[in-house]
DNA sequence: TGTACATCAGTGAACGCGCGTTCACTGATGTAC
DNA sequence: TGTACATCAGTGAACGCGCGTTCACTGATGTAC
């Protein structure tokens, strides 16, 4: 077995079993046998399983950065300084997330580990998220800020969460929901089907009316 | 200490805890120590920690069902045969799920459970759910089919999970959202809050335009 | 009214198990002199 | 060219721990006769 091939097939073995069962349902034994590896060998190589789980989402997260801000360089250059119109962001958003998976194991993996992210309680996880990757996050909600003046910033703010609720929601529960589609609608969805139908519910989301006032005197929608 | 007082201590703690941490990461020794009751008390009245999951779901979920069929009964009552609009029946939905925490510890715990059931492997946990309610979630459905006939099935079909996942990944979520919208906005959000902002995204998400068709031929949106 | 038995909520201690981690060790490869 | 030492990936076995569950038991209350 090479050098450190080793690592490699942790990574690869560990990232579909946490995608498939969580973190905490997924032991080091699981992964060590299923990767034909000796168990000792996540702590020598990671330190504890805490970091390989981090490591697990670097390998994702960092040329999924690296990819993103790229793409927003190209984009300022382009508009020089012009408002880039919110489909554009959110397109070249999702080409910089599709784009990633083709070298690793796939986007459903992908965006697994980001429901998992959220929903399990692991605070150390998102706080290395945070602090690894919060500042492309800021640079593309800034531009959405531009491409949205008429949203006051905290609708923004939860239109932006309530959007993401359902990428991240659709995505990483997507096998259920396609067999379910499979059976009653007898249509085989691919994640890229899946895109395509988010696409205008996203924008849609992103421009509804703006609420009521929150107060009982309650104003019909102009 | 009163009979089964006991059995209401468990579920009491046992809610709050796997609502804040999950599953997996909740033992019965901390659920026991802090309802201040025997340890063997969860086996001896559940039988086994996956039925004390079963029961703190149904705690929530079988006052929900009956208020939430009584409810569809009025509006089937008052609208005689006529076609019930989407905005009534999500209105009717958001009432009734809004009601029954009223009683219960808060609507907060109910969404942070709802979202653990998704997102938590949990297998047992699903079939459960979908065993015991899933007919009112059909009869819902049945209704919304009606209220948008111009939504291809398929399409309807995704649409409501698009939904779905927005509202629960936001409500579940809710503190640490509270608190980033705190700092950055100064603004204190409550669950009330939240509903009336999901309400005009939520119907602009279920009224958008069609998506593209799904071949290379892209065609323009009408 | 009194005794024997049944029922049932609750208890304290132990069971076996799987977990993440540690540790002393091996064996291959590279480096210094 | 040959020897001694350092480095480093990898290993096998064990460690202690917390887990869900089990079990024999208690003590209060109800029921039968």
């Amino acid at each position: 077995m090479a050098q450190t091939d080793t690592v490699t097939r942790i990574l690869d073995t560990a990232e579909v079993l946490f995608a498939e069962r969580g973190f905490a349902e997924t032991s080091l034994r699981t992964i060590t046998s299923k990767a034909k590896v000796n168990l000792a060998a996540v702590n020598y190589h990671f330190g504890s399983k805490k970091s390989l789980i981090q490591a697990v989402f670097a390998r994702y997260l960092d040329p999924f950065t690296v990819r993103f801000h790229e793409a927003l360089d190209g984009l300022e250059r382009d508009y020089k300084g012009q408002t880039i119109p919110l489909e554009v962001l959110l397109e070249t958003m999702a080409r910089s997330v599709l784009e990633v998976p083709a070298e690793r194991n796939s986007l459903k993996v992908f965006m697994k580990l980001l429901g998992l992210a959220y929903s399990q309680a692991q605070g150390h996880l998102r706080r290395y998220i945070q602090e690894h990757y919060g500042s492309v996050f800021t640079r593309f909600t800034d531009l959405v800020r531009q491409a949205t003046p008429e949203l006051p910033d905290a609708e923004r703010f939860w239109r932006l969460h309530f959007v993401l609720g359902t990428v991240i929601f659709t995505l990483s529960g997507l096998d259920a929901l396609r067999d379910i589609a499979e059976k009653d609608y007898h249509e085989h969805v691919t994640v890229r089907d899946l895109v395509r139908r988010l696409r205008p519910v996203v924008v849609a989301a992103l421009q509804a009316p703006l609420p009521e006032e929150p107060n009982d005197s309650v104003q019909v929608a102009g």
